[in-house]
RNA sequence: GCCCCCGUAGCCCAAUCGGCAGAGGCAGACGACUUAAAAUCGUCGGAGUGUCGGUUCGAGUCCGACCGGGGGCACCA
């Protein structure tokens, strides 16, 4: 059935309703929707062809779009009218491309591993895999009624046997590499395990320790082989958390040491886990930021979090003993200032003290007595420090930030100087950071003249600070100053921080002090969680424990049923337990018998799953080959629709999809980890873009006004009533908060009631006109019905309201209307390309009641305006669009077009209007030929009566021109 | 404490290279339709751009200081 012969029943049943039977109403709006949604899955509208495989076609020819918005994980919950607000936004910027005669690919999936699955089914028994399924259908009906332009073939979800059989394949291809650090001239490219294996081998690469690879047991060679891979298991400190029952990533640490999920306290603990080695790819992940199209504010916070810094590593020896102590410091020109040195409590050194109770059972003569914690010796000293230390929960560390520490007794010699300095052990210095040890420079550092004043220790400023300067330490630039030595004959004296520096590492370098250095804040991601439902890993340990990638076609290994769909728990604080992951207790599953090529063998799997993170590394790439059961994704397809493109993005183009649109909460955590396996993938040669996400856009978010009673309790938002700038409340003042929104804050609104209650492109064009897509903002009912009112005008200009007849006339559109008309393409166009669809829809509104205002009698408007309206306003509400297009009739939908193109003749004006300005201000107006040179402006101005007046007869000190501007005489 | 972003009409927001402060919407007032109301339609008013200072012929826009809001980092040597 064609739109316009549908719904001429549509006024059965209202009675004495005398509103027009075609009127654009929400409930005409609902059937419209209805009709569209239906016939665009028909016809396959918003499939995208492929160059190859299942999903190829001959629109692959064309110019293509790949958009894409941050995988959505399908809560149970529902949605609000905030969670579309970027799925729309990148819709609207899909379907204005698509009309222009792109090959778009536009699709959603979901990332639905995770933990409120699991915890629903340890409250109810019902099996995660249940749970989601059912939130899945639940969100795809949400989001389906909003008329999003996804191609349904290409949803996938991380729990698809299918997908995450390919998500274990990634795992071994990480697992199966090394990071060859001299590759590439020296920037490092991930190569194959088995090409190192070669290398040692052939004696072309030197074991760690010098022995020749074949006198190496098969397995101690599999131990050196599996401390360079990619993904390895490390026993190192990892976060623990008991609360959750699982250890978890850096990245999900808050700075305040809990988990992010669920607020618990994280404690470090040894445990054996697997890492990826994305500390590998630091320098390639900070410098490859600059070739991408990203908000800066997120490249500052992953430059951030990889935290690189320049500096120099400084070996100090130890008076009386063989060990050295290592520091790192960004300020190696401040050597000569270095007056003490500090150890982190768990540094090894303090090891060995407290190893040795009789070797540092007192202190040396004349240790100042503020040095000793009131102990009787550095033994007894640095072990007590220590067990206070590790007490500390990070909080505590946070919330105290009082220098406390303790001497060990120990003197090292500053390379510099020959000078003896006190070893302390103090727990502002981190072990993770560094070597876990400093030189302490109190004169230009602030931690370190703390501690200095603290512990009474000598401050010796090597940069002169200003004239003014008041305080403590400086940590300005300037003149390098008592850095000399008539010992060592070095001298830094009189230079910039910048020139000592340099100065002072080629010394230790040429005196085998130490050399120049790079450090990064960036540590390896802790990649394994003990939870259930999660990605099990695609390993097995034999007898020796020795971890086995299993072959490709053994996978996928599926999850297998279990009792307790959780981990056991333990009370947050609780620092000593242990993780017990779910899979453990699943035995049959866990203890198998394989043959792995040498004969059938017994193998335990790993019990582990990986985190929630690994599947949103690459759905990307899936969503190009969903169907692809050979690959994880066809060359062909993955060229064409990530490669680079250096005609169009440059020669530096990194390729990766053209927009991915997101909150920006995922800066740091997913937007890293997926940038790293795509570089993983890209070094072995299984992708060709060298970045997944070439221009990234973060959307804002839209908040609410939720009001508290007198008790603080919520009460429901939309009955609240304001006078006079206070809320009521069923007659009673309540407080107004400002914030999310949500059902226990009572202000939560859903797009079902919009979309009921004025239809779904009156909600699409609301979430688009209220602001930049880029800024967060109140949510406002009430201002919705301003979107409906100008679709309805919109409507009314084009059907008659009594009959359902198109009223366009086929007249021509005078010059005044036309220009109008252009105009507002060239805006739209310009608007649309640059996601501001709030200031497109104002152009569109501005157009409309011009029209209206010129055609609300009995004439219609001329079609020659109506139907490139129509066609501008279809990428924001589509439904409508193509229904008021079939009625112009129109029997192809206008999904692929076509576009209006403005007329460039209709753009230039024949005549300008130039405000005259007398000493910057306004004071006349002149219409002049838009030809005219500035000679010609400015003898107009003059002749004008209002400035002659003003001039009184004066001849103007100045008159400035601008053209297409305005004159501004100055008298 | 350090760094970044934002303050325009009662509210949400526009305003190219510094060039007439207003595109659009909500709310408001008035009018049309109606017995009346709602809905709809039409007309209209409203701020000198957070504050102070500077640069300029001219500042919402550039510079400096401050105030307010939001965000990031926070013993990272």
């Amino acid at each position: 059935m064609s739109g316009a012969e549908r719904n001429s029943q549509s006024t059965e049943g209202t009675g004495a309703d005398d509103t027009p039977p075609f009127r654009y109403t929400a409930r005409l709006a609902g059937e419209i929707e209805r009709d569209w949604q239906r016939r665009w899955e028909e016809l396959g509208s918003y499939h995208a062809a492929n160059p190859v495989g299942p999903l190829s076609g001959e629109h692959a020819a064309a110019e293509k779009l790949f958009v894409q918005d941050m995988f959505p994980y399908p809560s149970g919950a529902g949605l609000h009218v905030g969670h579309p607000l970027g799925f729309i936004g990148t819709d609207v910027y899909a379907r204005y491309h698509r009309m222009l005669g792109r090959n778009v690919l536009h699709t959603m999936g979901f990332d639905a591993f995770g933990l409120p699955a699991e915890q629903y089914a340890m409250q109810t028994g019902t099996h995660p895999r249940t749970t989601t399924e059912n939130n899945i259908e639940r969100y795809l009906t949400q989001i389906r009624r909003l008329g999003l332009g996804h191609d349904e073939r290409r949803r996938v979800a991380t729990t698809d046997v299918e997908f995450y059989k390919w998500t274990q394949w990634i795992f071994l291809q990480i697992f199966h590499a090394w990071y060859d650090t001299e590759a590439d001239g020296g920037r490092g490219r991930a190569r194959p395990i088995s090409e190192l294996e070669e290398e040692f081998a052939s004696g072309a690469r030197a074991t760690p320790d010098g022995t020749p690879w074949n006198e190496l047991s098969r397995q101690q060679q599999r131990r050196v082989l599996d401390s360079y891979r990619l993904a390895y298991l490390s026993e190192a400190p990892v976060n623990w958390c008991p609360g959750l029952g699982t250890v978890v990533a850096n990245e999900e640490v808050t700075s305040e040491g809990l988990s992010e999920r669920g607020n618990f306290p994280v404690f470090r603990r040894n445990l054996k886990q697997w890492m990826m080695r994305i500390t590998a790819y630091a320098d390639r992940l900070v410098d490859d930021l600059d070739r991408l199209e990203w908000p800066e504010k997120v490249k500052t916070m992953q430059r951030n979090w990889i935290g690189r810094s320049q500096g120099a590593e400084i070996r100090f020896s130890v008076v009386g003993r063989d060990e050295t102590i290592e520091v790192f410091t960004t300020r190696p020109d401040t050597l000569f200032g270095a007056t003490y040195m500090v150890l982190a409590p768990e540094h090894p050194l303090a090891d060995g003290i407290v190893a040795d109770p009789e070797g540092f059972a007192a202190w040396p003569e004349g240790t100042d007595p503020r040095w000793t914690g009131g102990h009787a010796g550095p033994a007894e000293a640095v072990s007590a420090y220590r067990h206070t230390a590790s007490m500390k929960s990070e909080l505590e560390r946070q919330e105290n930030k009082d220098k406390t520490g303790v001497f060990t007794g120990l003197y090292a010699v500053n390379p510099v100087n020959g000078q003896l300095v006190p070893v302390f052990v103090a727990d502002y210095v981190l072990l993770s950071y560094g070597t876990g040890a400093i030189m302490a420079v109190p004169g230009q550092d602030e931690r370190d003249w703390e501690f200095a004043e603290e512990f009474g220790l000598p401050i010796v400023r090597t940069v002169r600070p200003p004239e003014d300067f008041e305080g403590g330490a400086y940590t300005g630039d300037g003149t390098t100053i008592n850095s000399s030595s008539d010992d060592t004959g070095l001298s830094l004296d009189g230079l910039t921080v910048d020139e000592a520096k340099k100065k002072v590492v080629s010394w230790l370098e040429e005196n085998g002090h130490g050399r120049g250095s790079v450090q990064y804040k960036l540590r390896d991601w802790l990649f394994a969680r003990q939870r259930y439902w999660g990605e099990p890993f695609p390993v097995v340990y034999d007898e020796d424990g020795t971890p086995l990638g299993l072959p490709e076609d053994q996978l996928p290994v599926e999850l297998p049923e279990v009792a307790e769909y959780s981990p056991r728990t333990y009370d947050p604080n609780d620092a000593d337990s242990r993780p017990e992951p779910p899979l453990s207790k699943a035995e049959q599953w866990a203890e198998v018998e394989l043959d792995l090529g040498d004969g059938l063998r017994h193998y335990h799997r790993d019990t582990n799953v990986m985190p929630q993170w690994a599947g949103s590394c690459w759905y990307q790439l899936r969503y190009i080959d969903p169907d692809n059961h050979e690959r994880f994704v066809d060359p062909d397809n993955e060229r064409y629709w990530m490669g680079p493109r250096p005609d169009t993005h440059g020669a530096n183009d990194p390729g990766g999809l053209d927009l991915y649109v997101g909150g920006v909460e995922h800066a740091v955590l997913h937007l890293l980890y997926a940038r790293f396996w795509q570089k993983v993938l890209y070094d072995l040669g299984h992708v060709s873009a060298e970045e997944p996400y070439r221009r990234l856009y973060n959307q804002g978010y839209i908040q609410a006004y939720a009001f508290t009673d007198s008790r603080g309790v919520y009460v429901p938002a939309e009955e609240v009533e304001e006078h006079d700038g206070r809320y009521f409340y069923a007659g009673e003042e309540v407080t107004r908060e400002y914030g999310k929104m949500g059902k226990s804050l009572k202000n939560s609104v859903s797009p079902e009631e919009m979309a009921d209650a004025y239809g779904v492109d009156t909600l699409r064009l609301y979430e688009m006109s209220m602001g930049p897509l880029d800024a967060s903002r109140p949510w406002s009912t009430k201002d919705v019905i301003g979107s409906h009112r100008f679709l309805q005008r919109l409507w009314r200009n084009v059907v008659d309201e009594n009959t359902g007849q198109a009223r366009v006339t086929e007249e021509e559109p005078d010059e005044e209307l036309l220009r109008a008309l252009h105009k507002t393409i060239a805006g739209v166009r310009e608007d649309y390309d640059g996601l501001q669809f709030n200031t497109a829809v104002a152009k569109l509104i501005e157009l409309n009641n011009r029209v209206t205002k010129a055609y609300s009698g009995s004439v219609g408007p001329p079609r020659a305006v109506m139907e490139p309206m129509v066609l501008l306003v279809a990428p924001l509400t589509p439904h409508l669009a193509e229904e008021l297009w079939s009625r112009l009739g129109h029997e192809q939908s206008l999904v692929h077009g076509p576009f209006p193109v403005a007329d460039e003749n209709y753009l230039v004006e024949d005549t300008i209007e130039y405000p005259i300005q007398f000493n910057g201000k306004v004071r006349s107006k002149m219409t002049v030929s838009a030809s005219a040179e500035q000679d010609e402006l400015r003898a107009a101005a003059l002749a004008d009566g209002r400035i002659k007046e003003l001039l009184g007869g004066a001849e103007p000190r100045k008159v400035i021109v601008v053209p297409n501007r305005l004159v501004n005489v100055v008298g």
